[in-house]
DNA sequence: ATATTCCCCTGGAAGC
DNA sequence: TGCTTCCAGGGGAATA
């Protein structure tokens, strides 16, 4: 569910109570979730101060005043919370980090696709070897219509999974792949190769049209998507594809939107509207 | 190399 | 009412 919007919600509602804080010890109570917990007494976490917090692509980055950084994926149901220190412990509660601001730090995560691992940073400021093969992030100054026509070349999948291929650009998800083919009005099993540059640049200006329109507005919330304090994103009323099967489209009043699964993921377009 | 499939895991909805 | 089945989806590994 965390796409790019989600992620970025969290990442800056959790700014204020990390940055500058210590850690003064980590409690794991799963032994992994999607790849092995091993944070308890290690030394390059364990007392060390949080620099800053950014995010690239899906994950956040804890950067620590050490070799090391705290790289999180919340997978499909990962959530934070930050709470006083006596507070039961709720069930998922997978990770907390004990912080010398008084307060507690928790990884909720009932379906465990998330992810918490310890990297080594060897540059401050940078990111971590882990996440070298990313693409670029559509909201910076590397993506463009042109980078991704240019991605898109020669490629006969269809536009839609490759869209969310985080090797041509990161954190477009499911819900954000439906909502901007869908504002650039292509087709989602348009073949990726055969887009014009003219539709490229659509599309790129869709995709960041819709990254920032749903930061803007806290994100998407389906099911279970919580930002840090528990209230939910406020975009889902404004999708105008996703999930809307069968019903009229939005724009266009004429044409119902259709699903299919595309590289094994419900996609839902207007066959009005998208060609 | 690229494209597709499967798996990880659980909760909620739908179906019988 | 209660059981079973299906589906959601990020990412990486395995397979064609």
């Amino acid at each position: 569910m965390p796409e790019l919007p989600e992620v970025e919600t969290i990442t800056r509602a959790l700014r204020p109570h990390l940055e500058g804080a210590r850690i003064l010890g980590v409690t794991t109570h799963v032994p992994r979730l999607r790849t092995p917990l091993d944070l308890e007494h290690r030394p390059e976490l364990v007392g060390h101060r949080i620099l800053a917090l950014r995010r690239r692509a899906k994950y956040l980055i804890a950067e620590l005043d050490g070799p090391c950084c705290l790289v999180l994926h919340l997978g499909m149901t990962g959530s934070f919370r930050i709470v006083p220190p006596a507070t039961p412990l709720t069930a998922w509660e997978h990770v907390v980090w004990q912080l010398d601001t008084g307060c507690e730090w928790r990884f909720n995560d009932p379906r465990r696709f998330g992810s918490a691992e310890l990297h080594p940073l060897p540059v401050p400021g940078g990111e971590p070897a882990c996440l070298a093969g990313l693409g670029p992030e559509p909201l910076g100054p590397a993506f463009s219509g042109a980078a991704l026509h240019a991605a898109c070349a020669g490629r006969r999948s269809a536009i839609k999974p490759l869209l969310m291929d985080p090797r041509i650009v990161v954190g477009v998800g499911n819900i954000y792949a439906s909502e901007a083919l869908f504002r650039a009005g292509i087709r989602p099993q348009t073949p990726a190769g055969r887009l014009s540059h003219t539709r490229c640049d659509r599309l790129a200006a869709a995709i960041v049209e819709v990254l920032r329109e749903a930061i803007a507005f806290g994100g998407t919330t389906l099911v279970n998507f919580k930002t840090v304090d528990g209230s939910e994103g406020r975009f889902r009323r404004r999708l105008l594809v996703y999930g809307r099967g069968d019903e009229p489209c939005t724009r266009c009043a004429t044409g119902r939107i259709r699903r299919a699964v595309l590289g094994g993921r419900s996609t839902w377009w207007c066959p009005h509207c998208q060609h």
